[in-house]
DNA sequence: ACAAATACATACCAATGGGTATGTTTTGAT
DNA sequence: ATCAAAACATACCCATTGGTATGTATTTGT
C-alpha cells in the first residue's frame, strides 16, 4: 500500500532542522521548509498535520538519539572522573549542527506554548544533566567528590560544558579531548591557585 | 512645546519588557503592548517608529543600567575573591524581572536580524563577563588564580552564576549571599574531594 | 490489469498583525 | 485668548502565512 516516502520525510526533517536553527520558530515559514526540502506545501502537509507537529517530531527524534548517546557514555566503566570526561566528549563530539540544537531549546525556556512543547523542552534540556547527575552521585558516594547537592552540581557541570560550544572556546582549544580535560579539571579542582 | 509624555513612554517600555519576556518577539503584538500600557496603537507609534525600535530602546536602557551596576561592583576594593563575590551578588540581587532579561537575549544568540540587534545582543551578553574578566586578570596577576585564559575563565564563571537563576537553585538556597558563596567557592576550589 | 490508497502538486482562503492616514484633544509659548 | 505643536485615538490597508480544498500522478495489493 505504501509508496516509499521515507526519503521525502527525511529531507523535510533535515530542512526543518536547519531552518529552525537559523531563525526563530515564527520566522520559519512552511513554504520555506518545503522549498528547502525540494517539495511543495502539499507534500509537507501530507506528511505533517501542522507546523507545530513538524517541529515536535524533529526535536523528538533528535532527543531520543542524544539520550541514548549520553546514557551509554555515562554508564561506561571507570572512575567518576573518567566517566565524566567520556560524557563531556560524547557531547562535544556531536556534529556541530546536532550539538547546537540545544540552543534551539534554550530559546523556549520559560516560553511554553503547550504542554507537549513543555515536556519536550524540559526533557531535552535535562538530557545531559540527568546523566551527569548519576555520575556525580556515584562520585559523592565514593568520596571522589565533596558532599553537595548532586543535581545542582550536575547542572553546574553542564553549564561549564556548554561554554565550550561558544566561538571563543572553539578558537582556543585544538581538539575535543583538550576541551573535555579542561572542563573536568576545572570542575574537580577549580581555578584557584593551590600551590 | 512638549506636553509631558514620560509617564506614557515609561508605561509602554514596562509593558513591552513584561511581554517580550513572556513570549517570543514575533508572538508579541503591538496592539497587545498598547493595551497592556493602557494606550492605543496610535500613541504607541507616536513614540516609537517601529516594533524593532521599541524592543531595542527597551533593551538598551536595561543594558546601560546593568553595565553601571556590574562595573561599580567589579571596581570595588578587596581581594579577587571578595570582588568576585560582590559582582555575583550584584547580579543575583537584581529584581527577578530585570535579572531574567538575560534570557531574552539568550534567545537571540546566533539569530541576528540586523547589525544593530547583533551589537546589542553581544554587548548585553558580555556585560557581566567583561567585568568578571577584569577581576580574573587581576587574580592571575596576583597569584590568587592559576594561569589560564582570562576571558574563557570569566565566561566559565558567569555560566556558573547563571545556573543560580534556575528554579531548582532558587529552591535550594536561602539567600543571595549563600548563592554567591557557593558559586565563588566552586569556581576557586572545584567540587573534588581534597581532604 | 485495475482499483484504491498513497504521494505529491496547484490554487486558494481567511485571519493575523505591522504599519499608515487621518482624525481629535491637550499642552504650552506668546 | 490663540495657535501651533505635541499627544493621543480611530479607522483602515495590505502583505504575509498557516492551513485547506482539490486536483493529478504514482505505487501496490489482488
Amino acid at each position: 500500500m505504501y509508496a516509499k516516502s521515507t526519503a521525502t520525510i527525511a529531507s523535510i526533517l533535515s530542512a526543518a532542522q536547519t531552518l529552525f536553527l537559523d531563525k526563530n520558530y515564527a520566522d520559519v515559514t512552511m513554504t520555506e521548509i518545503a522549498d528547502a526540502a525540494g517539495v511543495t506545501k502539499g507534500a509537507l502537509y501530507h506528511h505533517f498535520p501542522s507546523k507545530e507537529s513538524l517541529y515536535l517530531e524533529m526535536m523528538h527524534a533528535d532527543l531520543k538519539e542524544k539520550q541514548a548517546i549520553f546514557k551509554s557514555a555515562a554508564e561506561s566503566a571507570g572512575s567518576c572522573r573518567e566517566r565524566m570526561k567520556r560524557v563531556v566528549e560524547s557531547f562535544l563530539q556531536l556534529p556541530p549542527q546536532k550539538r547546537e540544537l540545544i540552543k534551539l531549546v534554550r530559546r523556549d525556556i520559560n516560553i511554553f506554548r503547550n504542554p507537549t512543547r513543555e515536556r519536550l523542552v524540559r526533557a531535552y534540556q535535562s538530557a545531559l544533566p540527568e546523566q551527569v547527575e548519576k555520575i556525580v552521585r556515584d562520585g559523592i558516594r565514593d568520596g571522589e567528590l565533596a558532599d553537595a547537592d548532586p543535581r545542582l552540581l550536575a547542572w553546574m557541570h553542564v553549564a561549564l560544558v556548554e561554554v565550550m560550544i561558544t566561538d571563543y572556546a572553539q578558537k582556543i582549544f585544538s581538539d575535543r579531548a583538550a576541551m573535555a580535560d579542561y572542563v573536568v579539571d576545572l570542575f574537580f579542582s577549580g581555578a584557584g591557585n593551590t600551590q
